[in-house]
DNA sequence: ATCCATTCGTTCAAGCATGAACATAATAGT
DNA sequence: ACTATTATGTTCATGCTTGAACGAATGGAT
């Protein structure tokens, strides 16, 4: 046991990323307890979040956005539509992909999701000024395109 | 559907939150993959962690320094004490409390898949400079701790 | 045309995390 | 001393996520 190398607790980037994802892990957790009275989940709000930003996607599309499995979105999906909240319809073109588009109930409540997800981070963000913040979101981008293909 | 509130997509905060989980989330998964030679998942390398840094911690400690239910934590120790990694004995002065303390085995195998996860961390921070990455960690303890209690 | 490889979605079993309900031990109030 | 409340850990049913194996559809090579 005379390894001996530097200890992690004393290195500033390992303490830092620490910290990010202990709040990220609250911050879920927490959104979840809010969420909780519009029965949904937080993957489900993604999926909602997704399917507006990008109507017609795949289901495999939505997968690698989510960074989910594809057998995840399988799973997720038919409690999303039997709830009436998005549509499920076969491609034209390519009889393989599933397109898949809001209904109005959908994007109706994917906007009261959105005002609870909205106070949540603005609670948490308002720590910070914005060039912190924008700093912030800077460099997460920076990590996860460099972690992504990895 | 005219609620016509300020959409989230062009407000810094959430753009930026998001790209805060995002990385979060792509870490995790490629820390998954990294530990699995050692045959060891993200959350028991937590355990290992706080055990090393926090001797002769009960199960109720370790289950809110980790963010999770204390039933986590019975389900997860027995595999790790199967291994050798870690004792549980009881407490003299109160016996409804285990005390945690880790193995020779268990010290080493976290210095291993510390080296690991040290590496997988540096690879991301590298991209901030110091001054950066202190903030990012102070913003975000600031974050958990405006979250902790909400 | 016919294989072969690739892509998309599904199914299924396994592993994890959760919360409620419980048992035991400690503590506080009277 | 006695009861009520709180704290710790366990059990169990539920739901989520994953990865491997599969079927169907597409595209490319020869």
């Amino acid at each position: 046991m005379n390894i001996k190398q530097e200890l992690p607790w004393d290195n500033p980037r390992f303490r830092n990323w620490v910290a990010v994802a202990r709040a990220c892990h609250v911050l879920e957790r927490t959104l979840a307890v809010k969420l909780a009275p519009l029965d949904l989940k937080p993957a489900q709000l993604d999926v909602l979040m997704n399917l507006y930003r990008h109507p017609g996607m795949s289901q495999h599309d939505l997968a690698r956005r989510l960074l989910v499995g594809r057998s995840n979105i399988t799973m997720l999906l038919p409690q999303l539509e039997t709830r009436g909240l998005l549509r499920r319809e076969g491609d034209e073109k390519d009889k393989r992909v599933l397109r898949l588009t809001l209904t109005e109930a959908g994007t109706e409540l994917l906007m009261q999701a959105l005002k609870i997800h909205m106070a949540l981070i603005e609670k948490a963000m308002s720590q910070s000024t914005p060039e912190q913040c924008d700093m912030i979101g800077e460099q997460m981008r920076k990590i996860y395109e460099v972690l992504k293909e990895a």
